[in-house]
DNA sequence: ATGCCGAAGTTACTTCGA
């Protein structure tokens, strides 16, 4: 079977790609963030049409998580357990499933946006429970993985230009501490290849021709347990999909399992 | 060629993203 997990940036403005993608890509299984869009607002007809049920969470002008499953999606659960809450708000940025013979959670952590402000502190309290909500799972024997835009770069290998970007959140030691911590719980990077260049980033900036130029980042994860790990046949980064007018800028991980 | 930011709420400008 075939899962993914992209940040799509918009899930109205990207549906038309979105449905293309679903068509040749022939995902079984996709985590989306970013919806931007109110649960109620998902299109979840134009979905069905193409064969996959929705489960997802969201609440408007930001964040949202979705699962999409062509295989059967059960046991649906939003947010995490003791997940913090940020202005007084629990945003939707996690949701967990069932989908055949494996467990999915779709994960969108907060960004941080400057060390010195109170959504670093939120970020680093997210992971830690992240880290243990997602124990339970990754000690058990289902193949189960926790996918989506963690907005980290686990090392300096993983983004373009680590000098540039020294003292800037994604990059921290504490964010790396933390994701260190959520993988102790027993869950491991499927590293993807890159379908061009050295390094299987996963975003470019809109600006300053970043893609074009391959100033990328590689914040996009799959954390799998051990069971989910030993059945990955292959693992990419399509980037074709951040080509051309009305892309995203995160494009789609794809992982193959022998499922 | 992959090309100089984009989405959404509100309605001309603002906030957010990484």
């Amino acid at each position: 079977m075939r899962v993914a997990t992209w940040n799509i940036n918009s899930l109205k403005a990207r549906l038309d790609r979105l449905l293309a993608w679903l068509e040749s890509a022939s995902p079984d299984v996709v985590c989306l963030q970013e919806l931007k869009c109110a649960t109620a607002d998902v299109p979840v007809e134009a979905i069905a049409d193409a064969g996959y049920e929705t489960a997802a969470w969201g609440t408007g002008r930001w964040n949202g998580v979705a699962i999409l499953s062509r295989v059967g999606i059960s046991d649906v659960r939003t947010g995490l357990a003791d997940q913090p809450d940020f202005a007084d708000a629990t945003e939707p940025r996690a949701i967990t499933a069932t989908c055949g013979p494996v467990r999915v959670q779709s994960l969108y952590l907060p960004n941080g946006r400057d060390v010195a402000d109170p959504h670093f502190p939120y970020k680093l309290a997210f992971l830690k429970a992240l880290a243990a909500d997602a124990a339970a799972d990754a000690r058990g024997e289902t193949p189960f993985a926790a996918v989506g835009d963690y907005n980290i770069c686990p090392t300096d290998d993983d983004l373009w230009d680590a000098a540039a970007w020294t003292g800037t959140t994604h990059v921290t030691p504490q964010e790396r501490a933390a994701l260190d911590a959520v993988k102790a719980a027993g869950l491991a990077d499927v590293f993807p290849r890159a379908l061009k260049y050295e390094w299987p980033f996963t975003y470019w900036d809109y600006r300053n021709l970043d893609f074009p130029k391959n100033r990328g980042l590689r914040i996009d994860l799959a954390l799998a347990n051990p069971a989910f790990a030993a059945a990955v046949t292959d693992a990419y980064v399509d980037r074709n999909e951040r080509k051309g007018k009305g892309a995203s800028d995160h494009a789609p991980l794809v992982i193959d399992l022998d499922l």
